[in-house]
DNA sequence: GATCCTATGTACCGAGCGGTAACATGTCAA
DNA sequence: TTGACATGTTACCGCTCGGTACATAGGATC
C-alpha cells in the first residue's frame, strides 16, 4: 500500500525522496489531524504543510482514511511509549508506576496546546463505529484496559477489575475534562488524588 | 434573533407555521447533530429532516452557529433534566442522589443510540476553545461541577472540593468509554461501582 | 548525446459545503 | 377587493472537499 511497485525488470531505484515524503506527509498529518481534528482538516492542508503535492501524498497513501489509519498507529505507539515511560520510573512499584502515569498524564493535559486524546476525538468525529478508525480506537482502548489490569493484579489488589475499570474511567476523565473544562481548571489535575484515593480503597495491601 | 422583526404601525400576525417551522428544525438539528456530529451534517440534511427548506431555517437562524447554540441549549436543558430527576428520587439524601445519577447515566450511556456526552462531541469537533460554542460547553460543565461541589457538601465530605472533582471525572470518563470502548464493555457499568467507592471514601459519614 | 523510465507537479473532476437573491404563494387587515 | 407582508420554493453563488488524468522534469543507461 505505501510502497510504490515497480515492474519485473528494472531495478528499482531507492526512492529516497519518496521516503522523504512519506515521513513528511505523516508528520504533518499528525500535527493537523491532532490540532484541528481528523475530519475537519483536507488534505490539502496536509500536503501543503509538509511542502509537497496532493499526488505525493495519494502515491503513498491510497486514501485519506489509509492515511487516517497511520496517524492513529503512530499515536498508539506515543501512547505506549508514555505510559511505559512513566511504569519504568518504579520498577516493581505497581502503584507509584500507576501514580506516576497520572502525574505525568495531568502534567500532559494541562499543556496549552493538549487537545485530548486522539482516540477519543476520533470516536467523537466519526459515528460510524465500524469505520476502520473506530477499530483502531477500540483496540487501542482494550489494550489500554488490559495493561491497567495487569497492574491492578501486581498491585495485589483484591479486586483487580473493579480498579482496572475506575483507573480507565479516571484516565478518559481527565481527557476529556482537559477539553470540555475551562482552561487551567483544577479538575484535570485531580485526577492524581483521585487515583490515590482509588489505589487506597482497592489496593491497601502496598504501601 | 429568531425572532422575525415587524415595522413599528402594522400588527404582527403570529407565524404560527413559522414557529413549526422552528421546532422542526431544532428536532431535527438535535438529531442530526447528536447522532452525527454537528461538524459533519450539513444545514441541508437539517431541512431535509424538517420536511423544509434551506430558506426556512436562515429565516429563524441567522447562521447554521447560531442553530448550533440553539443545539447546545437544548441539550442542556435535558441534561440537568436528567440530573434533578435522579436527584429527586432521593430526597434530602445526597450519596444516593449521586448514586443513582450514576446509575441512570451508565443506563443511558449502554443504550445503543448513546453517542456520548453532546458537549464533549462539540469539545472535540471544534478545536478553536473561544468558538461561541465552546463557551457554552464550558459553561455547563463549570456548572455541573458546582453542583456536584453543593451535594458533596450536603453530603458532609470532608474534602468535597476532591469528591465533587473525581466524580466529575469518573462523569467523563463514562462519557468518553461509551464511546471508544468496544460495545456493551464493561468499564461503563463500573462507573457506580467506583462512584461508591469514592464516596466511602470521601463521604463516610452519610449511610 | 539520445533514450527511456519514473518521480513529481499542474490542473482538473463531480460533489457537497454554508449562505443568498429572486420570485411565487398564501393569508390577513383595511 | 386590494394591498402588504410573512412564508415557501427554486436556482444559484463562491468555496472546499477527496480523488485523478495527464503533462513535465530529472537522472541513469546505452
Amino acid at each position: 500500500m505505501t510502497q510504490t511497485e515497480t515492474g519485473s525488470r528494472t531495478r528499482r531505484r531507492p526512492t529516497t525522496h519518496a521516503l522523504d515524503a512519506q515521513t513528511q506527509i505523516l508528520e504533518a498529518a499528525d500535527t493537523l489531524f491532532y490540532r484541528e481534528g481528523a475530519r475537519a482538516v483536507g488534505v490539502d492542508a496536509v500536503v501543503k504543510l509538509a511542502g509537497l503535492n496532493k499526488m505525493s501524498l495519494y502515491r503513498q497513501f491510497e486514501s485519506k482514511d489509509a492515511l487516517l489509519l497511520h496517524y492513529l498507529e503512530r499515536r498508539a505507539q506515543r501512547f505506549w511509549g508514555y505510559f511505559e515511560a512513566s511504569v519504568a520510573r518504579h520498577p516493581g512499584q505497581p502503584r507509584e508506576q500507576l501514580l506516576q502515569f497520572f502525574r505525568d498524564l495531568a502534567t500532559r493535559a494541562t499543556h496549552p496546546s493538549y487537545r485530548g486524546c486522539p482516540f477519543v476525538n476520533i470516536a467523537a468525529e466519526f459515528p460510524d463505529p465500524t469505520h476502520p478508525a473506530r477499530l483502531a480506537v477500540a483496540t487501542n482502548k482494550t489494550q489500554l484496559m488490559e495493561r491497567l489490569r495487569a497492574l491492578a493484579r501486581e498491585a495485589d489488589s483484591p479486586a483487580p477489575e473493579r480498579l482496572a475499570s475506575g483507573l480507565a474511567l479516571l484516565i478518559e476523565g481527565t481527557y476529556a475534562a482537559s477539553q470540555t473544562y475551562p482552561p487551567g481548571h483544577p479538575v484535570v489535575m485531580a485526577a492524581v488524588d483521585t487515583a490515590r484515593t482509588l489505589l487506597d480503597a482497592l489496593a491497601p495491601g502496598t504501601a
